[in-house]
DNA sequence: CTGAAAGCGCTTACAG
DNA sequence: CTGAAAGCGCTTACAG
């Protein structure tokens, strides 16, 4: 059986202290260039990995960052992760993710894990249930900087970094009455979670300022995926009562609405106007793409990171806890080049009154 | 700053030696239940959470399993990801999970990480660019028991739980031929993966066997993903000359393929029979679901838990690293209730020859 | 059932 | 530029 190999391995090759190619290894400018050099080609050559638990233990941090997320299976999230990734590794941190798959009971293991095992830092979406605040009073308790990112609690004290949901919902919609767009249906999220209530609010704003009722019956709550959007649009579509447009609080909710359309009629799926909260990457390869209130995903990772180490180094610094930051992103309507609109054609079933 | 709460701190305010509370929390049997349950409530007060990094070191025993796969926006991979920390939950063992997005050096910067926390063992389902091979020979140099899933490199020596790929294709096409399908298009995934070659060659021994010719430019390589169903069936849809059914090699190339046709005609997506290799969640609530083989998901997560933990077991037991064991799960056609089978219907425009 | 000693593999001050 | 001492917070034998 393979002994590991240790530092004090190393430097009873070279006739040198563990403490010198401990600095070595971590290009200390106290060892000479060619000290470094040597140890770290010894060290490669006999298959050192340094233990992590050791270094972290005694040096009281372990350049680790915690991410939780409620699911994964979702182009949202999974980018997300992939820019908290990439930035955490520049700034020499990794990451230990873990997905609560919506359960509050999960998400709850997973920080109390994440906390155990002394994560630097904690980035964190909410589950869809209702969360067990008793764990982020441990996390505040326990002096760990925390930052939610999309979705959050939002009176607990911890910075975020959001999407502004209630405008970029409102502009979405506004731009649809503007096309000449009437009936507009809203398949929303869940009005558990502050991103399903903000992005109805901005639905119904948009509907009140110009004038026309919200129309209650297509109005439908549910969750944030895909089956919810193609069982409340096959919903839609047995009343036999069509709206000329639709409104989805998430883009995996569209392509089930999407899907429902298609496979009614493909007339329809040319007629009925989509326009989605946030993107899926295959979008612009399809014939007839969504409309798409563009999140800033990435940014989103790349910022929720920046503010968590700006906390965590002020923590360090020793510096007291200031005051939350509240990061807020802006969106921005896509329009797909060419995109077939509705009033610019001639050719929907259902051509929208105005 | 509040200060975290140590072992000894709980032992000084229960006058107690920290042994003893160490002891205590672990239900180790040398302590009286009562006080057992008198340590766990002061801890549980004093918001104690243990030192995983300081028990990992000292126990050599992180309790801690690396999970490496190369997507996660895709059911399959979220899927087994669940079974496997459901699986390992059980086994008092924690999920650290790391995302290659199929690129061979984030795979390999992953692994090296994931032996630097000393995971105990390690669950790995290789990225599709040709992996870097002195990584696993690394991993094999520290004695860390790895089992490969799903996707495996096979020469390596390592235990792996994968799915009797060819025999699914096989089993799958042979169906559709009996049925009376003769004009059936492979869109596949990658050759460079063995899955990719492996549903291949299953959906070319089948036709093989019953006399017909492989429709070369009727299959379609290229990635695991629905955007590449989505571009070749637009590709043949183009051609005008069109296959009564479509074989595709994973979940999601179906979704792009029935994406594709759908957009085309309502008529084509009603007569075009769709396959997938591997099922999506949502398939049976669709109007005209897919054919399916069904891979045991969640079981192939398990087996994977189930083999590695074995084998670390036998490490600890001193007992040498005994042969590589190979988990071949068996599939199984999925046809949907009620499915509206062309060759059972009137309604095709593509009527299937014989 | 309880305790004292040694050690896991590192890093952090502090001397030289 | 190099080294000796102390300690991170636990657990593992080994005594009693």
């Amino acid at each position: 059986m393979a002994k590991r190999v240790r530092l004090i391995d190393i430097a009873e090759r070279l006739n040198l202290t563990k403490v010198s190619v401990s600095k070595a290894l971590r290009d200390h400018p106290d060892i000479s260039k060619e000290t470094r050099e040597l140890v770290k080609k010894t060290a490669a050559e006999m298959g050192y990995t340094p233990n992590l638990l050791a270094r972290s233990l005694s040096s009281r941090r372990s350049n680790t960052l915690g991410l939780v997320v409620p699911k994964i299976a979702h182009t949202f999230f999974s980018t997300v992760i992939d820019a908290v990734q990439e930035e955490a590794t520049k700034a020499g941190y990794g990451i230990v993710l873990a997905v609560s798959s919506e359960r509050a009971e999960l998400e709850r293991q997973h920080i109390e894990r994440l906390l155990a095992m002394r994560v630097d830092g904690l980035l964190v979406s909410v589950s869809k249930e209702q969360p067990d605040r008793a764990i982020y009073e441990h996390v505040r308790q326990m002096n760990v900087p925390l930052v939610f990112f999309d979705r959050r609690i939002e009176d607990m004290g911890f910075s975020s970094v959001t999407v502004a949901d209630r405008d970029g919902a409102r502009l979405a919609v506004d731009y649809l009455i503007e096309q000449g767009y009437r009936r507009i249906a809203h398949i929303a999220g869940s009005s558990e979670v502050e991103i399903g209530r903000e992005r109805r609010a901005g639905y119904e704003e948009a509907l009140r300022r110009h004038g026309l009722p919200v129309p209650a019956h297509w109005v439908i709550e549910g969750g944030f995926d895909e089956q919810h959007g193609y069982d409340a649009f096959r919903r839609i579509l047995q009343t036999g009562d069509l709206p000329e447009a639709v409104f989805a609080a998430t883009f995996p909710i569209g392509l089930g609405v999407y899907r429902a359309i298609c496979e009614h009629s493909v007339a329809l799926c040319r007629s009925i106007q989509i326009v989605t909260f946030g993107e899926g990457g295959l979008n612009e390869f399809y014939t007839y793409p969504h409309l798409c209130v563009r999140q800033p995903t990435r940014e989103m990772g790349r910022r929720a990171v920046e503010v968590l180490l700006a906390e965590i180094e002020a923590l360090d610094a020793g510096r007291e806890a200031e005051a939350p930051r509240h990061v807020v992103l802006e969106t921005e309507l896509v329009l797909p080049p060419d995109y077939p609109l509705a009033p610019l054609d001639g050719t929907p079933a259902h051509t929208p009154a105005g």
